[in-house]
DNA sequence: GCAGAGATTGACCGATCGGTCAAATAGCCT
DNA sequence: AGGCTATTTGACCGATCGGTCAATCTCTGC
């Protein structure tokens, strides 16, 4: 009867540790929601510890939303750097739903508050690559059903991924399953739409 | 000379007036994120008035939602009680949109924040009618693609009204044309899921 | 004019917020 | 042992939170 097993759960460096808790609390309380003090217990250190391991809690914010944008902007970068065609929105569609899969929670929480912290840098830059998905999305073709068929098809698989943890119990569990359904449905969501990019 | 103009929008009761203004601050920078004190600047109004027209902050988000919880109980009831075909998931699919389109901010409000506010009895009623509708929704067919395409539609379309709001500037205004593409679009999506309600 | 209900407000309350700071503790190198 | 840095912590700060309360103001009916 070991007291502190390792359980495979991240016992590691302190301050991974409460990224860890802060995106579980950004994510399901909201960033205006949780307190530093809230974080500081479920991880058993006092608020003065997690103010010395950041900043303050913009910089944890930070520090727990950049590797996500940052993937983002790489999906992005490469999507937008490919010659329109059925194959590069094809390969978007699938590191998009894989930077969905891999990134859930950190989605959810940019995704839902992306309005209430636009003046956090790190959100600010998210959600610039969002508009510019958008933008880039409805440039040419600009019809009101492409919009919503993109809308729907990125917003909605990010949305049921990370709202399906809240009213689906313990299912979505990030398997090959899971990915292969979700690019499908993608896929024939936007198959109606030209490869305008 | 009347010194207050009707100005079109709402110059009604007071509480009317302060359940609108709490609405869009609710939906944009959250329940938690927004104050009281807040409420009471745009509204022109103290802190001690809105405390008189509603018992408390809760209160306030109670009379906010319930509307439109009444409605989506109203839309989810209809469908439950018509004999499972084509036709009634087509009639839901309309009403279902309907309710989206008729009250967008109240269900980005509780979508995004319904974990964080559980314990809020109209926010418990609201997600108790979405577990429902999951259920429902999966009950004999439960194959993970179904669920994921009622998810992406329903939440999508949830998400697209009201994230659009973020994104996308002025685009999406309620007409008729917006209400029809939906439509369209959740009905296609949910195309190949037999009707098992 | 005046009484009384409805509406509005500022002063105030305890609690909690994010954040600062100096003191204490723990671990390591020599 | 001593010195040194990294880490942890409680005491404390001003600001703001949701909420209470009594005093005011406004309006109506008589």
């Amino acid at each position: 009867m070991s007291s502190d097993a390792p359980s495979g759960s991240s016992r590691a460096r302190p301050s991974d540790e409460l990224r860890s808790i802060a995106l579980d609390q950004f994510s399901s309380v909201g960033y205006a929601g949780t307190s530093l003090q809230q974080i500081a217990d479920v991880a058993g250190y006092s608020k003065s510890s997690v103010l010395y391991h950041f900043a303050s809690k913009e910089a944890l914010l930070d520090a727990v939303l950049t590797p996500a944008i940052d993937e983002l902007q790489r999906v992005m970068a490469i999507w937008l750097s490919a010659r329109p065609s059925e194959q590069s929105r094809a390969a978007f569609v699938e590191s998009f739903v894989g930077f969905l899969l891999r990134y859930r929670l950190e989605v959810h929480t940019f995704i839902n508050q992306g309005a209430a912290l636009e003046d956090v840098p790190v959100v600010a830059r998210a959600n610039a690559l969002i508009a510019r998905l958008s933008d880039a999305v409805s440039a040419a073709d600009s019809s009101l059903e492409t919009k919503l068929r993109f809308g729907i098809a990125l917003g909605g698989a990010a949305y049921t991924l990370t709202a399906g943890l809240t009213y689906a119990d313990s299912a979505l569990q990030p398997d090959d399953e899971l990915r292969e359904a979700l690019i499908r449905i993608v896929s024939e969501l936007l198959s109606t739409v030209p490869p305008t990019r």
